[in-house]
DNA sequence: CGCAATTAAGTTGTGCGCAACTAGAAAGGG
DNA sequence: CCCTTTCTAGTTGCGCACAACTTAATTGCG
């Protein structure tokens, strides 16, 4: 390590540099559906579950409300989600896909296999690396 | 794997999840500095290298002047950096450590232990996802 | 039951990231 | 030497993240 940094401080501005990496890597296609990096991770779960509170969404992102509610009322002036108060728990709000949330889907399908090109990382690697981030955030977590 | 979201979608999320997960570590150390993680790596680079200009902190940052900027001038109304134009290119602006600025160094010294014990991997572990976060930013940045 | 404690979502305020643009300085070619 | 092109910072605008707070509904304990 020529650094003189400390090996921890580079992982974590590794981390910080590659995730934004990443999601630039996203942007280009996102744009021309209209969509942020995070929009698409909300679209992607409620593609996946369907109908998801607000507090789910939150739990499965890692994201709080201050950050979800803004970005679902866009999502919803967009036209892709509406949200709609629970039934039985007044409280909580439920995300559902409109027929044009739901088209986005096959829209965006090839986003995953195209930035895995873009990548230049083996399966063995993506799995290594996949397997090393679990574990940062489960030591995080708790 | 439970998710049928695909591989490269993860290690997507994983790094925009991790990287949050672990700036959230920094956060209650620099809390009482008053300072941000963008700020603390701006500081660290001007620990390391001295006077630096904008343009080489944002070339060691991947951050553009939009970014840098108004944080800049933060760090200079926090009294840590003064900001001199370059005498040989006029266009050029120096960022200087203060007296402050450079006392901070030691104050945070601890700080990438500290964060190295709370993640829960091996001396290995993180010289493999420090090498595979290299990777990553190595193909994208091209 | 009644009421305090908890919980869900939203709001406000601050600081990034990043795109798009501006102002001004330097470089370079005719 | 002038003028276009390039380059450095800075500004503006938008959308996250996140802390702190508010509102309203639910829980649960005496």
């Amino acid at each position: 390590m020529v650094e003189p940094t400390g090996l921890e401080q580079m992982v974590c501005f590794q981390l910080y540099a590659a995730s934004r990496a990443m999601t630039a890597i996203y942007r280009p296609t996102l744009d021309t559906l209209g969509l942020t990096y995070p929009q698409y991770l909300a679209l992607r779960v409620l593609w996946h579950r369907g109908p998801t509170t607000v507090r789910e969404l939150g739990t499965i992102l890692d994201l709080d409300s201050g950050t979800l509610s803004p970005l679902l009322k866009r999502l919803e002036n967009q036209g892709h989600v509406r949200r709609t108060r629970g039934t039985e728990d007044e409280r909580t709000v439920v995300i559902h896909l409109t027929e044009q949330g739901s088209a986005l889907r096959t829209k965006a399908a090839d986003l995953p296999a195209q930035v895995a090109c873009a990548v230049d990382l083996t399966d063995d690697e993506f799995a290594q690396l996949h397997h090393l981030l679990g574990k940062v955030r489960a030591s995080t977590t708790l």
